[in-house]
DNA sequence: TGTCAAGTTTGACGAACATCGAATTACTCA
DNA sequence: TGAGTAATTCGATGTTCGTCAAACTTGACA
């Protein structure tokens, strides 16, 4: 029986010290873990690179439902994920939505687990 | 019904363009996922982050359960994740096993979703 | 107002996963 | 050889997750 995940708001930026730099708390590395989670998924690397090579505008939900070969509600689904985990962000244009990378937040993440940072 | 995952080794060092660099095709964005969520767990987090903080010799499985409060078994799963990712190695000597982190990997892991990265 | 399109939420289902205890393997030392 | 320790594997169990269809919401436009 997996011990069940604790609800955690884990859309801001992680902030704690690097992996490397020495044992990490259970709780530090619950914050790491989810954020990890909400990108560790065929789909959504898909759909973040996607993102993250588009324009400035970014992209809708009814362009980045073929382009990774899912329904428009699972990405919907995923791209919830990715919004909750501070990697994304939306804004509403009209009937559209358009989503855009918050590449800051995806940095620092990468800072944390980088093995050679600090 | 969620589509099962291919089988697929990731026990090497991921090889392809960064996420920032283009859209990724489904089979490079798998390798990424399948690499990603072998670090995405807490308890994983936590064991990548102690071999991290340990020296050379590296830790063993009966040092590792206490410290992040799993059973040896447990452990040992977690770390076997973590061995077919190609994040750590095991070399046993006597009656342990000792773990240590294979950094170059990490890093290039950590290189393919950093946003600033080329 | 009513109609239509884009997007999200809900409900259901099957696959994958984390965890533990028990059984098993690998090794050391008397 | 046999007893004991470290580690892994196996079996079971409950949870989480990805996916879709269907229902619902939100906004545009006649």
């Amino acid at each position: 029986m997996p011990k069940a995940l604790p609800l955690l708001d884990v859309s801001t930026t992680v902030c704690c010290s690097p992996l490397a730099a020495g044992a990490l708390g259970p709780d530090a590395a619950l914050g790491v873990a989810l954020r990890l989670k909400a990108l560790a998924d065929p789909v959504r690397v898909q759909l973040m690179s996607l993102l993250l090579a588009s324009d400035e505008v970014g992209c809708c939900t009814c362009d980045l439902a073929p382009a990774v070969g899912v329904t428009e509600a699972t990405v919907s689904h995923h791209l919830k994920q990715l919004r909750e985990a501070g990697l994304i962000e939306g804004t509403r244009d009209g009937m559209n939505v358009f989503y855009r990378p918050l590449r800051d937040n995806l940095s620092a993440l990468v800072r944390v687990i980088d093995p050679a940072c600090c």
